[in-house]
DNA sequence: GTGTACATGTAATCCGTTACATGATTCC
DNA sequence: GGAATCATGTAACGGATTACATGTACAC
């Protein structure tokens, strides 16, 4: 009991779960992560099957989800779904109001890649910025599209906010490869980077 | 002998702690750290000292590095500076040719924080928005204090890029959340998601 | 009959952090 | 006397992935 006050010790993840679970719906794990995948993906990265299996277990054992069998009568193989519980909602929404909000961590191939030039010859540089540019542009369509098909509901109002920061977002991701590729053009000419 | 000719086996953080000790320099483990907090910070996360440690034994095994110790005459305790072999810069170089470009992950806090915005107060929201807003900006600063602090060689010519490049990523972040925060002054007063 | 999507889960592994231990020097 | 910076490392833990195991249904 000494440490059950602590209703804020789970790893941003399972908060993460949970917050998909918070808005109502009886999801399975195959579910949460199809559903991470297109949403969470654009600015959280989606978690693993095997990881989502096993937050919902520990969810379920801190009482935060409850779970059931649905047999299918025909179709595909029994599946397990789960539902936040009251304590889940309470739970995560004073975490959302109260825990202290980490700082975004990047990790960023392209630019890791660019930061080591002095490696690369330049064409594979560009190659790799355009990929880049590519990859950005993928996903701003993708963020637009998932707006079009959103739910107008009011709880969706938030959801729907974040689909619209990301497109912005990966809008200047791709913005800011093109500016590079011209930064990289308006550098002196090989001083002595040819590798 | 079989299993040495995979030579880009490595995580990606070894890549990026070799990649720091490929600019030429000797360095120690301490040095490094405090290098990649105000370089490799703006793109990739900056790992713990300890991983710093971990890695460097890694790559002096694999035959990526040579150390020594350094007797400080006076002055602080005795340390282990390392320097990239030959070896060394051989897989580095290959590593940023070949090696796939993984995709940027971004794990971003405060957007976690919006999209389950039904569960926070709207103030708690702009509160969360306003302290990212200042995030990005003193980032952005940083980025800018650190370009004019910068060296004018050839080498160096691609951290300078990455620099211009995360000081444009901070200030987009920036008007990203400013953008946000009219959004949701210009959602629908209150449906029902007070909680 | 082969591949793909649905569906759940375990085991092994490893990446990475936090906490801890140690100790000298300098500045207030 | 005490905090801060320099400096290196170990131990314990846990977060997360990959690989593996298993099985059904459906489309081509």
């Amino acid at each position: 009991m000494a440490d059950e006050t602590n209703t804020r010790t789970l790893p941003a993840t399972s908060w993460a779960v949970l917050g998909l679970l918070s808005f109502g719906e009886e999801l399975s794990g195959y579910d949460l992560k199809k559903w991470s995948d297109w949403s969470l993906r654009f600015f959280y990265w989606s978690p693993s099957f095997s990881q989502i299996y096993s937050e919902l277990k520990r969810l379920e054992k801190a009482g935060y989800a409850t779970s059931r069998m649905i047999a299918q009568d025909t179709g595909t193989r029994d599946k397990r779904v789960y539902r936040i519980t009251d304590e889940g909602m309470a739970a995560v929404r004073e975490w959302a109001r109260e825990a202290p909000v980490d700082p975004p961590v990047l990790k960023h191939g392209p630019m890791l890649r660019m930061w080591l030039g002095h490696l690369l010859e330049p064409e594979r540089m560009r190659e790799v910025l355009l990929g880049h540019q590519e990859f950005a542009e993928k996903m701003r369509r993708r963020a637009v599209a998932d707006t079009e098909g959103a739910k107008d509901e009011a709880a969706w109002a938030y959801p729907a906010l974040t689909l619209k920061w990301a497109e912005r977002y990966y809008a200047s991701e791709r913005d800011l490869a093109a500016a590079m590729l011209e930064d990289i053009e308006a550098l002196p000419p090989e001083p002595g980077n040819r590798p």
